[in-house]
DNA sequence: ATTTAGCACTCTGCCCTTCTGAGTGCTAAT
DNA sequence: ATTAGCACTCAGAAGGGCAGAGTGCTAAAT
């Protein structure tokens, strides 16, 4: 797409001013606010053009223009400007990262809560669950003669427990067997690996204690499989309602049924390569963004793993603000990640 | 509030239509669906007794009846039928009650979720902290020379555990004695008891590893803050536009807004000594619910605590039905609390 | 003393028309 | 290539008229 200097200051103005009032821009308004020093007949030629291109459309023959989605496309690519955060936002978004919170699911709710209010679009926060997890070692506890505590720490640092209560006494040694078997048999093994056959054999090797390490290896299961799945944490859907694109129930509706629904938001993602990505308009797949856009940036969770957050709004979202701030609050997240001790209730493993 | 025989049919008959049909309803309407047998003036001489009564209201002059707040009231405490769930609904709910889940957050994403689901109406969940938690027992596992997992039991049967690294090599015995300090000292201990004194002399009692203690009691009462504080989840936002009432975006604005904000879902309660609760239009307190209602039931989370489950709608909800389904939905949540094992990532502690 | 038939009246929602103003596209002149 | 000028278009607001639903009241009937 090759267009004139002057054509581009003009599409760079109805996209800009769009974007400022959500109304359809006319070729007086563009002369007021760019320095162009021709006459309106000029930027109507030049506007007619931008329309032939598919860069810009025009909701009736008497209005103004209003950018096309390929219109946003060039400008976030070719035309924005790198949206410099103020002392204040970057103050705000700051403060915003010191949250003292160590467990996943709380910093994935204040992450989209925070974004939401930053940016006044609904947002999101994925933490995209760790692809190969196994556990990396099992612990057993006695609490009382009938019960015991179990401890599994996975690969990715994480760690959970449960207690189990027990019809029968049992005695440390008892436990110590179940340990070691547990450690020795089921470590450093995938979800899938918990064969049927294995856990057969180890529950014969316990004995007497058989029921034991069913019931142990199921909770380490769960422990699998919670950690492999994404965690999709949403907020902010009441300010959608603010934008006036969505004063219209028929655009409402669909789109907050959209981010209603973990499976839905939980694919959003970013190549592979980026740390950042549009989707405007129609590029997006899912029918119920088809006129809405989606900002998403990346942020790393420490054991080769990364997380999304990622803003909704109209096509005619602040694209440079709101990139900007994504960004410096997807860097605080993945410091925090760093120097901190997230997953979940326990503290980062490094080796 | 006495009514005669009639009134009360005519005024029944008045809600159950609108709840129907969202329409203010006429006298014709209201011979049609009741059996009474008179003509359709007495009918309307009853009705304007009924709006003087401050029961029913007229949105203007020629048009029907609609249920004033007061009329709902009266309706819920004296006309309703219980609702009798259907087959399908329990079969509905009890296969949204086989969550085979343990985390208390999950499970009040999971139930507010259902409900929204059940009801179709924007639902929350909420666990009322525990309101004196207590550590009940402290426990440390050494995991490599040079860090070690410390699991916290509070009183109301949770388990929290994190890692911690040290820039040191540590000694079993050393880790014996950080372990009998904390279980000697800061056992039963609320968190206010959590004196700087006393950590002050714990610290000074375990010299070298002074730091292990303060890094282990910091963890415990973050521990003892979050099971002390409200657990809110709100689902199912999207469903408030499906309803004729919230149309209007003034007036869906500004409950989105409400709902979206954990203080404000997190101040709704059921007193003592009742287990549901329903609050119509005015009846609330907050704003942003003055035209709509919510209706409550609370579920039993073992120790000592309830929790609440509710949804909102508009005043014309069917208050019957989603109340007759959120009683069985609370009641399965008070069952699986019981039987199961819950409170987060362990089992409930009996004793 | 109630109940009812009958009727005039009220008011909303809908459709249709008209009008205005912003903004265009085109033509002819520069 | 640019511009002034002008006729044209169209959405949205404003207003008028109409139909239908439903009321409240009066006078008759039970």
């Amino acid at each position: 797409m090759d267009l004139t200097d002057r054509q581009k200051r003009i599409l760079r103005t109805v996209v800009e001013l769009y974007i400022e009032t959500a109304e359809p821009v006319g070729s007086k308004s563009i002369l007021e606010r760019s320095d162009l020093r021709v006459s309106s007949a000029t930027v109507r030629n030049e506007m007619a053009e931008l329309t032939a291109l598919g860069l810009l459309e025009q909701p009736h023959t008497s209005a103004g223009r209003i950018p096309a989605p390929k219109g946003y496309r060039f400008y976030v690519n070719d035309l924005m400007e790198e949206h410099r955060l103020s002392l204040q936002e970057t103050e705000r978004l700051n403060q915003a990262l010191h949250l003292k919170i160590r467990e996943m699911d709380r910093v994935m709710d204040e992450a989209g809560r925070l974004i939401s209010q930053l940016t006044q679009y609904p947002a999101f926060a994925l933490s995209s669950g760790a692809a190969r997890v196994t556990v990396k070692r099992f612990d057993v506890l006695l609490v009382e003669r009938q019960a015991f505590i179990a401890v599994v720490m996975t690969s990715n640092g994480h760690l959970s427990n449960r207690l189990f209560r027990l019809p029968y006494v049992m005695d440390r040694q008892q436990l110590q067997l179940l340990a070691s078997l547990l450690n020795g048999s089921f470590t450093g093994l995938t979800l899938e690996e918990f064969t049927p056959e294995l856990i057969r054999s180890a529950s014969q090797a316990m004995e007497d204690g058989a029921g034991l390490v069913t019931m142990v290896i199921s909770f380490a299961m769960e422990v699998l499989e919670e950690q492999r799945s994404k965690l999709v944490r949403t907020a902010g859907l009441d300010s959608i309602l603010s934008h006036p694109e969505y004063r219209d129930l028929d655009r409402a509706q669909p789109l907050m049924r959209y981010l209603s629904q973990e499976e839905n938001v939980g694919a959003l993602s970013v190549p592979e390569g980026e740390t950042t990505r549009i989707l405007i308009g129609p590029e997006n797949v899912h029918e119920a963004l088809k006129d809405s856009s989606v900002v998403l940036a990346t942020y790393d969770m420490g054991d080769n793993t990364r997380g999304v957050i990622g803003v909704v709004g109209p096509t005619r979202m602040d694209y440079a603000t709101v990139l900007a701030r994504l960004e410096y609050f997807a860097k605080g997240l993945s410091q925090l990640f760093e120097q901190n001790q997230l997953p979940t209730a326990g503290e980062k493993e490094d080796v």
